[in-house]
DNA sequence: GCCGTTTTCGGCCCGACTGTTTTCAGTCG
C-alpha cells in the first residue's frame, strides 16, 4: 500500500481544525466529543499513524472507529477528506490562525474572523491585532472590554495556551518543583502537597505544573502560593484554585481541598485526562459518580484521603501513576493483571558511562567509586571509540592496552564493583561500525548506538540499525530511536523487525537514562517486552553526577510496563555475565 | 462518532472560572 505519508502532527493539526469547524457548526456535541477524544489519543501515541494505517491497524487505537477511520484512510490515499473539505468550504480561512491564543476557542475565532474579514491565515493576526487596537473588538456582541484588552496581550506576546509551548524536560520541572514547595513551606496552613499532573505520571516533558494542596484554610493557601517570587502573571484566582504564568513562562496551577478530601484531589489532578475519563466511565457502570471531591453515589459524596482508598472503591488495586495513560491500564486492573513495575532500588549495575578518556569529566577511578557508593555490583565503562582514522591503528591499540590494563588494575585493587572493559562504537552512514571485529572480539562487551544522518528514510535505518544487530560482537544498541526531546524525533525503522532480530540474536536494547533521551520511548518499551525483547536500562553518564539519571530511565521503564524480569541489568553480575556471552 | 461485565441502541466525565451577562456561553483542564 502506497499512500501519502503525513507526520502525526500534520493530522493532528488537520483533525484539530475539524474539531473546530464542528464545533462552529453547531453538529452535535457528541459527535464533537468524539474527535476530541479521537484527537487526545492520537496526539499522543509515539508510533507514526501512517505506519498504523499502512498496516491496517488505525482500529486498534481507542477512540478511532469506523468512521474516523475511512476519513483517515481517505486522507491517507488521496491526500485529501471530501466530508472535511465541504465542513471547512464556508468558515473563513483566518479563524484557523487565531485558535490557540489563550482564551480563543472555535467560537470566538470563528466571530471575530466573520467581523473582520480575516479570510486568510497570514494576515489573519496583524488584521485582529489591528480592530483591538481601534476599539473595533469590545463592540461586538460577547465581547467587552476586557476580552479585547487580553486578546491585544495575547497577539502582543504571542500568549498561546500552554499546549501549544515548548514543553520542560522533566528534570527542569524538578528544579521548579523544589522552589515552590520551598516556598509553601512557609505557610503552616499547608497540609500535604504533591506535584501531579504529567510530573507525577513520569512522562519525560511536562507542558505545566499541577498541584493540588490540602489544608483547612484554602483562602490563605491560595493567597501564599500567589506571592511566589517567580509569579509573572496571574491567570486566575478563585476559591478553589489559581493558575498563574512564572517569569521562565511554565504555567502552574494549584488546586485546594481538605485534607480528608486530598486522595480524590490527586487523584483527579494527576491524570491523564484520558485515564480519568475512562475510569469515571467505569465508575458510571457500578452506579458512581467520580470527581475531585470524591465519589457520589445518589446523593453523598464519599471522601478519601489517599489515592489508594479512592481506587478500592470502585473496584480497582492501586495503578501506579506512571502507567495512567488510558489506554490498557484500567482493563488490566480489572483483570488484576497490572505488571509489578520494576523499581530503582532492583537496578544492580549501570552499563553505559563516559569517563575523561572521551567526553566525560571523571576518572574511571571516579566512576568506579562513584557507583560502589550506589550499592552497584558492576560498571561497564563505555567512552566513544577513539577514531582510527584521525589517530592511526597503532595509537588506538595501544590505548585499548592501556585502558585494559588500568581496569584490570582496577578490578584487582578493589572487589566492590566489577568493570567491564566496552565501547560505545557509533555506525556509521555505510552501516559499518567505527572499530573493526578484531579489536571489538577483545572487549567485555560493546555498545553501538546512531549518532549521525538520523532522518535517514525507513529502509535505510532499518538496514543500519539490523547490520548492527547482526555484527556477532554487538551487546546493546544504545539509545535505538535516536530521539532528542525538543529537538529531533524518533527516526523511524521498522520496529517489528528490528526486535525480531534483536530478540532472536540476543541482543539487548537500551532505555538511555539522559533526561533529553529517554530512548527507547514507552511505547516502544511495551511493544519491545511483548516481543520478547530484552533491555538494559543505563544512565549514559558523562559525570558521577550524572550515574542518578538512571532514575529518569526508571521512570521511563515504568511507563512502558517494565518489570524486573524484563531488565537484564537487574541480574546479580553473574548472571549478566552469562547473557552477555551469549552472542 | 464511539462503545459494551445488564446494552449493537442509547447513552456519552465532571467541574472551575471569566466575562459577558441578569442566567449563561465559552474556554480550559
Amino acid at each position: 500500500m502506497e499512500g501519502k505519508r503525513l507526520s502525526n502532527k500534520a493530522v493532528v493539526t488537520l483533525l484539530k481544525e475539524i474539531l473546530a469547524a464542528m464545533e462552529v457548526k453547531g453538529v452535535n456535541p457528541f459527535r464533537v466529543r468524539a474527535y476530541q477524544n479521537a484527537i487526545s489519543i492520537l496526539d499522543n501515541i509515539t508510533v507514526s499513524i501512517y505506519d498504523l494505517w499502512e498496516n491496517k491497524r488505525l482500529k486498534e487505537i481507542p477512540g478511532v472507529g469506523p468512521g474516523i477511520e475511512a476519513h483517515l484512510n481517505e486522507l491517507f490515499s488521496t491526500g485529501v477528506v471530501s466530508e472535511f473539505e465541504s465542513i471547512k468550504e464556508d468558515l473563513p480561512e483566518g479563524m484557523f490562525a487565531l485558535i490557540g491564543l489563550r482564551g480563543i476557542g472555535a467560537k470566538r475565532a470563528y466571530k471575530l474572523a466573520l467581523a473582520f474579514k480575516l479570510g486568510d491565515r497570514e494576515t489573519a493576526l496583524d488584521k485582529l491585532k489591528d480592530a483591538a487596537e481601534k476599539g473595533k473588538i469590545q463592540v461586538l456582541e460577547g465581547f467587552g472590554e476586557k476580552m479585547e484588552k487580553s486578546i491585544q496581550d495575547a497577539i502582543g506576546e504571542l500568549k498561546m495556551t500552554k499546549n501549544l509551548k515548548q514543553r520542560l524536560l522533566i528534570i527542569h520541572a524538578e528544579e521548579i518543583v523544589d522552589r515552590i514547595k520551598k516556598h509553601m513551606e512557609k505557610c503552616k496552613e499547608v497540609v500535604e502537597m504533591e506535584a501531579a499532573g504529567s510530573f507525577r505520571r513520569r512522562n519525560p516533558t511536562i507542558g505545566d505544573l499541577d498541584i493540588p494542596i490540602a489544608t483547612n484554610k484554602p483562602e490563605s493557601v491560595i493567597k501564599h502560593f500567589l506571592k511566589f517570587p517567580e509569579v509573572e502573571e496571574i491567570l486566575v484566582e478563585g476559591d478553589k484554585k489559581a493558575s498563574v504564568v512564572l517569569k521562565n513562562e511554565v504555567q502552574v496551577d494549584i488546586r485546594v481541598s481538605t485534607p480528608q478530601a486530598y486522595g480524590a484531589m490527586l487523584q483527579y489532578f494527576t491524570g491523564s485526562k484520558q485515564h480519568n475519563i475512562l475510569l469515571r466511565n467505569h465508575a458510571l457502570t457500578k452506579g458512581m459518580s467520580l470527581s475531585e471531591y470524591g465519589i457520589k453515589r445518589g446523593d453523598n459524596v464519599k471522601e478519601f484521603s489517599g489515592e489508594r482508598g479512592f481506587y478500592r472503591e470502585i473496584g480497582l488495586p492501586y495503578i501506579p501513576p506512571e502507567i495512567r495513560h488510558g489506554n490498557f491500564e484500567i482493563e488490566a486492573a480489572l483483570k488484576n493483571k497490572l505488571p509489578e513495575l520494576i523499581d530503582l532500588k532492583d537496578i544492580k549495575g549501570d552499563l553505559h558511562v563516559h569517563t575523561n578518556f572521551s567526553d566525560g569529566l571523571n576518572t574511571i577511578e571516579e566512576m568506579v567509586e562513584a557507583a560502589k557508593n550506589l550499592g552497584y555490583e558492576y560498571l561497564g565503562i563505555t567512552d566513544h571509540s577513539p577514531s582510527i582514522q584521525s589517530r592511526g591503528l597503532g595509537t588506538v591499540l595501544k590505548t585499548i592496552r592501556d585502558t585494559r590494563k588500568k581496569i584490570d588494575e582496577i578490578n584487582t585493587s578493589q572487589k566492590d564493583v566489577k568493570v567491564l572493559y566496552g565501547y560505545e562504537v557509533n555506525i556509521s552512514v555505510d552501516e559499518s561500525l567505527a572499530l573493526p571485529e578484531d579489536i571489538l572480539k577483545n572487549l567485555d562487551f560493546v555498545i553501538a548506538g546512531i549518532h549521525t544522518s538520523l532522518n535517514q528514510d525507513k529502509k535505510t535505518v532499518t538496514k543500519r540499525l539490523l547490520s548492527a544487530i547482526e555484527n556477532p560482537y554487538v551487546n546493546i544498541i544504545a539509545h535505538p530511536s535516536g530521539r532528542m526531546l525538543n529537538e529531533r524525533d524518533p527516526s523511524d525503522p521498522d520496529w517489528n523487525k528490528i526486535f525480531d532480530a534483536a530478540r532472536d540474536r540476543g541482543v539487548i536494547l537500551e532505555i538511555n537514562g539522559q533526561p533529553n533521551r529517554l530512548d527507547l520511548p514507552d511505547d516502544l518499551i511495551k511493544s519491545a517486552i511483548s516481543w520478547g525483547v530484552k533491555l538494559v536500562i543505563n544512565s549514559d553518564a558523562h559525570s558521577i553526577d550524572q550515574l542518578d539519571y538512571m532514575k529518569y530511565g526508571i521512570d521511563n521503564a515504568r511507563r512502558g510496563w517494565a518489570e524486573k524480569k524484563d531488565i537484564l541489568n537487574t541480574l546479580p553480575y553473574e548472571k549478566f555475565v552469562k547473557h552477555l556471552s551469549i552472542r
